[in-house]
DNA sequence: AAGGCGTGGAT
DNA sequence: TATCCAAGCCT
């Protein structure tokens, strides 16, 4: 028995009429959207959780309240902005996106699926939720919480990520031609509040009668996924040099990890002990008792603190006053290392 | 097309 | 503590 338009998307909307979260970048019922709040919070939310995101996004539209002001936004001061936040080509692409809006499209965002895909930044998922969410076009808006929610309704046995192209096929046959920005954030509603991972409230569900895993008794268990990969252990060093009441940072490469960002010099990483390899400077270098630890999506990382101070000129970087370095816009790994030095020094 | 790319909360 | 997971995109 297939989950047919008919059976979700009215019961789905109507729940969500009753039970839509209040968001700060969500328009409040009968409101216009606006599609610089629709972009910046769709981005932001990519892999992000909403407890994360709320307050950052606040912060920004205070600071940059329309595309124009973060057309003209400075690019470090932007990638500061997002420190934390993790995925930070996302603050690179944001720019990037932001310029050729002013540039080729007067301004605003253009207002197609196509068009919008064509931008920087705009994956499948982002470009179809802006569309349908900002412009209310019938798009396709697939993310995680829908991939969930429509493998159980239909149980897909197909597993991710291949199965993506079945599960698309069935969400497209529940998505309605009216209200499509608000049926694909009542799905995520629906996937976050209760279609949920571990234990789904199927008791609450409003479409539960059309699901064919609660029908089998096991909607836990879908969507199938392939097993992960085990995460490698990755060793390096950091290296905390000081003058004057000033800590040395670098930019690190647009590309790759943490690309762009202010960081603190650090060595080769990998599989060798840590040790004074490509340190900053010729000094006297103490290795810290204490390292830090930091998992990233594909490996963690274990690295050693090595601390020295000069009176010389350094040929790299720009030195930063340790007393303001909670400005500087550090991503985590380096605010964690900067904590355990200040507090072992 | 499979893997690189962050972070913090829940379990 | 370890693992999973999140409003994915890019190459």
């Amino acid at each position: 028995m297939d989950a047919k338009r008919r059976d979700v998307a009215a019961p789905l909307l109507d729940w969500y009429d009753r039970n839509r979260r209040d968001l700060p970048w969500r328009a409040k019922a009968g409101e216009t959207p606006d599609p610089y709040r629709v972009w910046l919070s769709e981005v932001m939310l990519q892999q992000t959780t909403v407890a994360t995101v709320r307050p950052r996004f606040s912060a920004w539209i205070a600071r940059w309240p329309t595309f124009a002001a973060l057309a003209a936004a400075d690019e470090a001061d932007v990638m500061a902005a997002w420190a934390g936040l993790g995925y930070y080509a996302r603050a690179r692409n944001l720019m990037a996106a932001a310029r050729v809006i002013a540039a080729d499209h007067g301004g605003a965002l253009p207002d197609t699926e196509a068009a919008l895909r064509a931008l920087p930044g705009f994956g499948d998922y982002t470009a179809a939720a802006v569309a349908a969410i900002a412009f209310g076009r019938r798009a396709v808006v697939v993310d995680a919480n829908v991939e969930r929610v429509v493998a159980r309704l239909f149980a897909i046995p197909h597993p991710l990520p291949g199965g993506r192209r079945a599960i698309r096929a069935a969400a497209d046959t529940i998505t309605p031609d009216r209200r499509a920005g608000d049926f694909a954030q009542a799905m995520m509603d629906l996937g976050s509040a209760i279609c949920t991972p571990r234990r789904p409230r199927c008791l609450l569900c409003p479409i539960a009668e059309g699901c064919a895993a609660r029908a089998l008794g096991t909607p836990e268990t879908f969507p199938v996924k392939k097993p992960k990969a085990a995460r490698p252990h990755r060793h390096g060093t950091i290296f905390w040099l000081e003058r004057d009441g000033a800590v040395l940072l670098v930019r690190r490469p647009d590309k790759g990890l943490l690309g762009g960002m202010r960081a603190l010099p650090t060595g080769p990483w990998g599989d060798a002990p840590p040790g004074l390899a490509e340190a900053p400077a010729a000094a006297d270098w103490r290795m810290l008792d204490d390292g830090v630890s930091h998992g990233f999506t594909h490996f963690t990382l274990d690295l050693a603190l090595a601390v020295a101070r000069t009176h010389h000129a350094v040929n790299i970087g720009e030195w930063w006053p340790v007393d303001r370095l909670d400005e500087a816009g550090l991503p985590t790994l380096f605010a964690k290392a900067a904590a355990v030095v200040r507090r072992m020094a």
